[in-house]
DNA sequence: GTAAACCGTTGGGTATACAACATGGTCAAG
DNA sequence: CTTGACCATGTTGTATACCCAACGGTTTAC
């Protein structure tokens, strides 16, 4: 696949991808005879995790990591499984910051409706 | 309260405090006779959230709209509704975005581990 | 009454994550 | 065989979110 192939799939600009790639964050592309490259469709998906991530406040150095966690046995098991596990708690981390602001919000959402519009809300 | 309090209790730098200051997200902070300026207590809790909604990736500028909300009575009702529902469901993408990466990552774990090790941390 | 600790302002610097060129090579259609 | 669409590389520029240092004024402790 070439790189505007990659932009239309992914709906990314080809600099994104390109800075992605110099970082490392993106691998296993290959120059041809020609001087053009080849992207793996694999990158379709990784690029989407990337997006989800990046969203989320992960850094791209962060999520390089994560990544290549994702690409198996690069590391011992016990080794993997720690960093798997402070990954996971991060995320659980972030995922009661959410609620937290959720909270505060729903909230809000209470003081400020009349009733009818809060229960209609609520139900939905 | 002063600003070197303020930095205590919030374990931020008093450049960020400034910073927040500068663009507007934090407000109501008077300026004594002596030049010295006077952080309402209120600031403790709303550069909490602040800080939470950093983590999740809500930039300064977002955050700035997501607080403007907290402070009631600014916007019409309806209007206000509106938007706090806005955030409510972009906070709920955040969540789901959040429980994919999660399922990746545990997925993961289930292919890395041992069987034993497996079970300890489904159970804990 | 002076030194240490604190305050405000300003201006420059840094890191991240790109976007926007400029330049020059490659390919496919007609 | 040229033209337009596509590609690669490199440099510079932009926005965000700060950090740091310098300068000078203020307050507190001794």
């Amino acid at each position: 696949m070439l790189i505007g192939e990659l932009v239309k799939k992914t709906q990314l600009s080809k600099e994104t991808i390109r800075h992605y790639e110099d970082i490392g964050l993106i691998r296993g592309i290959k120059t041809q005879a020609n001087g053009y490259k080849n992207y793996p469709e694999r990158l379709v998906e990784d690029l989407k995790l990337i997006g989800l991530a990046k969203d989320l406040g992960f850094t791209l150095k962060e999520i390089k990591s994560l990544l290549s966690l994702l690409q198996k046995g690069q590391l011992g098991r016990s080794n993997l499984n720690q960093v798997i596990q402070k990954k996971i708690s991060e995320i659980d981390q972030k995922m009661s910051a959410l609620n937290q602001l959720k909270e505060r919000l729903n909230q809000e959402l209470a003081r400020t409706c009349s009733p009818q519009e809060t229960l209609k809300i609520m139900t939905t």
